[in-house]
DNA sequence: GGGGCGTGTGCTCTTTATAG
DNA sequence: CTATAAAGAGCACACGCCCC
């Protein structure tokens, strides 16, 4: 086995340029100029035997072997972060750092409360979020990336543990304005004629959407096809059309937009917490998913509300 | 083709580690 | 403590790419 030899400060300039996309902004981030620091990624990539990174003068990006290495290295640096704070009283003070991964409608819609909540109670901790699809959120709490993981049921990978914790309706998103935005008990039916517009189909929701409808509660084939629930609501809003939504995605008090519950479409998601099989969460995540649990169940309350109001 | 921007490299100085 | 070697950093500049 060979000698692995390298220092933190490689292993920071290389997270460094790979967060910036580049080594002049890294370096000034670092405090270095850009020709040390490239010598010292260079350094890095000879005691690994591989180039981490593709570079040209106007594009710096991993390669596939940088890619593996950057979750990684990144492991490794929380690792000793929190051994450092860990030195400085972590229990006492609470201070430390937690990773989040959740899916978009999670993190637009209830992370920032969830956070908010969440920081009142530790304020010394940091916290990292990242959002993504579906399958990047099963990636990063499978890597270790994420401390937890938001998102729905429908991942069957047997590392990943999900803990339910909320049963969201789909709505149909239309405007306001919308000649059937009144209906006392909208169908499918009504809406038949109208241009759809869906997630494309590598998309979760996607999946879910047509895994879950038979094919005579399925929507009309869609004229308009977006990546991702925002982008559909931003169509729906613009007047290109309407689309199914989770109820998380549109907020019960927008201004122009509404969602319809359909009473043919009895579609729902199960929003829940993924955590590694087989392991404890740590100290800060398993605080994070105790404040989850008793902020999600008064959703299904303010839901309802929320349809009394607008109903 | 020229200017602007960004990475790579040769050279040199400084800092750090090691042996005596 | 001193001499020496090795590593690291910055400057200046070469080179490549993009945009006008």
């Amino acid at each position: 086995m060979p000698r692995i030899n390298f220092d933190l400060q490689q292993l920071q300039a290389f997270v460094a340029v790979a967060d910036r996309s580049g080594f002049r902004a890294a370096a000034e981030d670092l405090h270095l100029s850009p020709a040390a620091l490239s010598r010292r990624v260079d350094r890095l990539e000879q005691l690994l035997g591989a180039r981490l990174f593709e570079r040209t003068t106007r594009d710096v990006r991993l390669t596939r072997v940088g890619e593996s290495f950057l979750s990684r290295a990144r492991l490794a640096l929380d690792d000793l972060e929190a051994a450092v704070l860990g030195v400085h009283e972590i229990a006492a003070r609470h201070a430390g750092r937690i990773s989040i991964a959740c899916v978009p409608t999670v993190a637009t819609a209830r992370m920032p409360q969830l956070i908010e909540g969440f920081s009142r109670r530790l304020p010394q901790v940091r916290v990292r979020l990242m959002d993504g699809g579906m399958d990047e959120v099963a990636a990063a709490v499978r890597t270790g990336e994420a401390d937890l993981g938001l998102g729905f049921s429908g991942v069957t990978d047997p590392a990943l543990n999900f803990e339910p914790l909320l049963e969201e309706r789909y709505v149909l998103a239309v405007r306001r304005d919308h000649p059937l935005a009144r209906k006392r008990s909208p169908s499918l039916a009504m809406f038949a004629g109208e241009r759809w517009v869906a997630v494309a189909r590598t998309s979760g929701n996607r999946r879910l959407i047509d895994a879950g409808l038979g094919s005579d509660q399925r929507p009309p084939p869609a004229w308009l096809e977006v990546g991702h629930v925002s982008a559909l609501l931003a169509m729906v809003e613009a007047g290109l059309g309407i689309g199914l939504v989770p109820e998380l995605a549109l907020h019960p008090r927008h201004t122009t937009l509404k969602g319809l519950r359909l009473t043919d479409v009895p579609l729902t998601r199960r929003m829940g917490a993924l955590t590694l099989a087989g392991a404890t969460p740590s100290p800060l995540a398993q605080r994070f998913l105790a404040h989850l649990r008793s902020a999600w169940r008064e959703i299904p309350q303010a839901a309802k509300a929320a349809d009394a109001a607008s109903g």
